[in-house]
DNA sequence: TGTAGAACGGAATTCTTCGTTCCGCTATGA
DNA sequence: TCATAGCGGAACGAAGAATTCCGTTCTACA
């Protein structure tokens, strides 16, 4: 497996990925950067998507996937709920799922497919969450749309390289977590974000 | 009071909040948003502001002076510990003291009266955590450099108007204020970002 | 070995956005 | 009545970004 096939095949990946990374940093990067992080000109961006908006869109798309398919591994997991979820929520830290999509919100066409994946993305987290209180491991006030806040949030610490704001960010997940398996607390001030709020981000 | 003079204060105060407002939710906005926000023209704002970054350096300079005024009235208050350092960071949260500065880093030189203030702002936060770890109130694993992170993650949060925004954040901040409590938890994954690791960002 | 063409790097072009300036207009207060 | 401080917002120019274009390189196959 060698030659021009095998380095295209080899930049696709390196794109992607560069565009994860430059695009979770700062969502309104311009799209030189990310051909520069992936080492690449920029026309091997645009010979693979027919404009930013495009790139922006199949990324969004691929990291609903990359959350769908997490959810649904700690759901799958069911010996511990608690240490499936804080798995789960650790994980989507490293992988930079559930909050690439969110911090893309406004910038592309939002499709049919993209609408119906959100609901399963809802409705599976929903579950997880579910179980996870019904064990007794999780503040029952907390709702989905307060992990995708904190995901989200999680996400835009940026402080040194990238080794160093991983560490970080789990620094603070860790902090998170600790306040999320208190069931025993005081009530949260104020209602969850409910899904319409956090939606209603992709129409403004 | 009224007349022209009356309505030109107005408009200083007018502008001040908006642009604390709008720099505080996007740092790198255009400054005719802070003009729209204010309901004034932009001449209103050139009239009082040599330039965009003579605004950005007053606006930070005044954040400081905010921030280190909250900070002293906590360590005033020496009655109890931990509500007096609750209470400080509610109320950071609402003036938007201790993010502005940080968020702005890197848009405007830095006056040599800043890095001073930084300093002074650094050791008077110290000084209450310490106390409010000696109170046994407070994980002694949380240093200066986390309550920096935490408020200017906090204030990034944006959703819904500004009522519902700040209800939300002030439920995050609860969360967290839980987590600070807890003492007896297992320790953090890394350790906290230092003094150099947050001004590194001001360098650019 | 010669050659068609896929894949690419990066300069050139075009479009957008933003900071700043400028030009009347209005209301005040003498 | 008039000079003018204060203002709203269009106009201008620079900076930056998206997209296009062209010359080059390397592969695969004749």
């Amino acid at each position: 497996m060698s030659g021009r096939k095998a380095q295209a095949a080899r930049n696709d990946e390196l794109i992607r990925e560069a565009a994860r990374a430059v695009f979770t940093a700062d969502p309104g990067a311009p799209i030189s950067a990310v051909a520069e992080h992936a080492g690449v000109g920029i026309s091997a961006l645009y010979r693979r998507y027919k404009s930013k908006e495009d790139l922006l869109q199949k990324l969004a798309a691929d990291g609903m996937d990359r959350y769908l398919a997490e959810v649904e591994a700690a759901l799958a997991d069911d010996a511990a709920p608690w240490a499936a979820f804080a798995g789960f929520m650790r994980r989507c830290l490293d992988i930079g799922a559930g909050s690439l999509t969110m911090r893309l919100a406004g910038s592309f066409e939002v499709t049919e497919d993209m609408s119906r994946k959100g609901r399963e993305i809802h409705a599976a987290t929903q579950r997880l969450l579910d179980r996870t209180k019904e064990a007794g491991a999780l503040r029952p006030e907390i709702e989905v749309g307060d992990i995708s806040v904190l995901l989200e949030h999680l996400h835009t610490i940026r402080i040194g390289d990238d080794e160093r704001m991983n560490r970080l960010q789990h620094r603070y997940l860790a902090l998170m977590l600790d306040a999320l398996h208190l069931t025993g607390a005081e009530e949260l001030p104020g209602p969850a974000p409910t899904w319409q709020e956090l939606r209603g981000r992709y129409d403004g």
